[in-house]
DNA sequence: ACCTGAACACCGTTCAAGT
DNA sequence: ACCTGAACACCGTTCAAGT
């Protein structure tokens, strides 16, 4: 942390007397994810949070060197509420670090454009999880360049789905885009999409692409649980070495 | 297509001499995508789409009804690069196509954050492509409401990594967060992140999180194969029926 | 049918000025 | 140290007007 501390950051005792400054970096961050959380992405701007704030939109500077690094910050912020899970094998741990995750996002599902999108680091670098991650990996069995593979499934995983599920409705009348879309669900020919026309019940609205509705509204539970199965089941059957289940063949 | 064809579509035979329109839908897409494409998206706007074609801002509006529509069409007119793979057994077609995805994509870096966060759905709907991963998971002996959620594993795996890996630099300072990334790790506590300790080399600027550039400038080619066989993998372990490699035990 | 042109209500960000 | 206030160069979008 501390890598936004503005410049003339504050090196006595605070000015001369206990005037407390009416802003601050933590009420700045946590107005701007009130409004995201309340009020959506498209209504986030440094000048509403200003105005939340009831300051002038440059106030923000003093504490905030950009939008971009107030976005980093929120982020952050958000991130930090994931707790890791503690002492279990790796197959339950990681199911329950993947979940806790899409917990957090389900609480502020507005956020999940922004990490989705972003380069998360900076701010969100928690060497603490990547090291849980990489400890739990080896014990199934993961170590060098395949290890760092895995682990690079594992956030892919996690965050990727989560990211699309809570994905943006772009377009302006949601209304009209389900009729849209039950439309073209309607006249599937049979004939040329034999599968989707048996399965087109199951999957409108429940299923990428052939939705209008995001997560917040309408959540893929299960094919998130499975997708972690999915997860869990392939990197079982790619370990290099050593199982947990049998004792494994050195290669 | 022909969703956001004008309110006033050409009716008879164009005006009355032929003279053409200096500016069309195709025209301005394109406009758009190579804007994208060279300049970057922050760049991008309605005005510079405007500017590059040589026309006033609001000629676009004949066209187009609004930002996020044009958006939409990018989107379309990137993802029908993606052509899905003909007559092959389901693993080697799913890699294959999620190759393919992955392949377009780095075409167009710039355009993956507008993909991860929209609901792609729209312009993008492409029932083909669907009935194709559908008919593909059923070889592989999926149905009813298992086969959506691997439906949903597929497309979350193909556009979730890449989505990640071409995820924006928000940074504006590229090479001050190099340096603070470095710093970062070379600061690594071995005693509390051995496995991390251990890997950093192999992880640094290779894996997501512990990295400042993306895709474009370090691609993420060995993680994503890893991802696409994990996906494979756990996608066979988990069918629920007869398997193509022996005679399944019926459930 | 298709584009110009003015105008409006927004942005992020800078810089000087106050206290 | 911390905020006000004016100003600049942008946005997307509307509406009227031209041809």
């Amino acid at each position: 942390m501390d890598v936004y501390q503005p410049s003339g950051a504050r090196r006595k005792k605070r000015a001369r007397n206990d005037e407390e400054p009416a802003l601050s970096r933590e009420r700045i961050v946590a107005t701007a994810l009130q409004l995201i959380d309340e009020k959506g992405l498209d209504v986030f701007s440094l000048r509403a949070v200003a105005k939340a704030l009831g300051v002038y939109p440059t106030a923000l500077y003093w504490h905030v060197p950009n939008r971009n690094a107030l976005v980093v910050e929120v982020i952050g912020h958000v991130l930090s509420e994931v707790v890791p899970p503690r002492d279990l094998p790796w197959e339950p741990w990681l199911r329950s670090f993947i979940t806790s995750y899409r917990t957090v996002i389900r609480r502020h599902p507005n956020v999940a454009p922004l990490i989705g999108v972003q380069l998360l680091s900076n701010a969100s670098v928690d060497l603490t999880m990547v090291e849980g991650v990489l400890k739990k990996l080896s014990e199934a069995g993961y170590s060098g360049e395949p290890l760092v593979s895995a682990y690079n499934s594992v956030i892919g995983t996690m965050v990727g789905f989560v990211t699309q599920e809570f994905a943006m409705v772009l377009d302006n009348d949601v209304e009209d885009w389900m009729q849209r879309m039950s439309g073209i669900v309607a006249r599937i020919d049979p004939d040329d999409h034999p599968v989707l026309t048996a399965h087109k019940d199951l999957m409108v609205n429940r299923s990428f692409i052939l939705r209008w509705e995001n997560g917040a509204t309408a959540p893929l539970d299960g094919g998130f649980d499975f997708y972690v199965e999915v997860l869990i089941a392939g990197l079982k059957a790619l370990a290099p070495a050593g199982d947990t289940q049998a004792a494994g063949v050195p290669q």
